[in-house]
DNA sequence: CGGTATCCATAATGATACTG
DNA sequence: CAGTATCATTATGGATACCG
């Protein structure tokens, strides 16, 4: 399979899971649990109830999400992971792992930086 | 850039790629060629002279794109992937395939809603 | 409880002209 | 050739108040 940059499907990708919350909501569901408004809002305590409401439905819309209303009051709505948005997992787990290899590097080269700059 | 609002390594790799052109740029390098300034504006006729500097000098500060001058008239400047940025490649993978399968998924969204809208 | 509606600040990108 | 500089525009996210 040939990789054409142009078409770069990466970008198809990268659109799902691009937005200041959307990579942790997305983790959140990802453990399989179902969650309501609040406990999401629990769970990321620095959202706003605006971006927490707009980042879940762009991915309802992206049919990574589902959300189940139960017509009741007070109201009660539960969003989950779509078996769609779990196939995400793979993609996921990749930058995951290499978030974490980048720390190390990271640091690594901070104490080089540091090394070099005593033998000034 | 922004900072990541929890230690979610999956930021951490994001920030790494995110970007209007960083996704295209990283994958043109990744192919092992090393390209020279206006040889990427080519692969990229849309992009514009401002952001390919910035992006470029980002992943340079990222340590994922090496940038070689040749101090000569007229200038030549190469751009060549690091090892480091090299090991980005199982990401950018897992997403170009996720999304490949992702763009045969909405195609196939949109016959089923053609569909239903004929039984209607 | 689970949202909307406004308004505002900042970040990201673009257009265009100029340069060593 | 490989950039900078400047200004304009758009996208994204935040603060706050209100609603059924």
């Amino acid at each position: 399979m040939k990789k054409n940059p142009e078409q770069c499907q990466v970008v198809v990708a990268l659109d799902m899971i691009v937005g200041k919350w959307k990579p942790v909501i997305i983790q959140h569901l990802l453990n399989g649990d179902v969650l309501r408004f609040n406990e999401l809002r629990r769970l990321m305590p620095d959202i706003t109830q605006r971006m927490l409401t707009l980042h879940l439905r762009e991915l309802e819309e992206q049919d990574i999400v589902q959300r189940k209303v139960y017509p009741q009051i007070p109201p009660k709505v539960e969003y989950s992971i779509t078996e769609y948005g779990r196939s995400l997992e793979m993609v996921m787990d990749a930058m995951h792992k290499w978030g974490a290899a980048h720390v190390e590097h990271m640091e690594l080269k901070k104490k080089e930086e540091a090394l070099s700059e005593k033998e000034i």
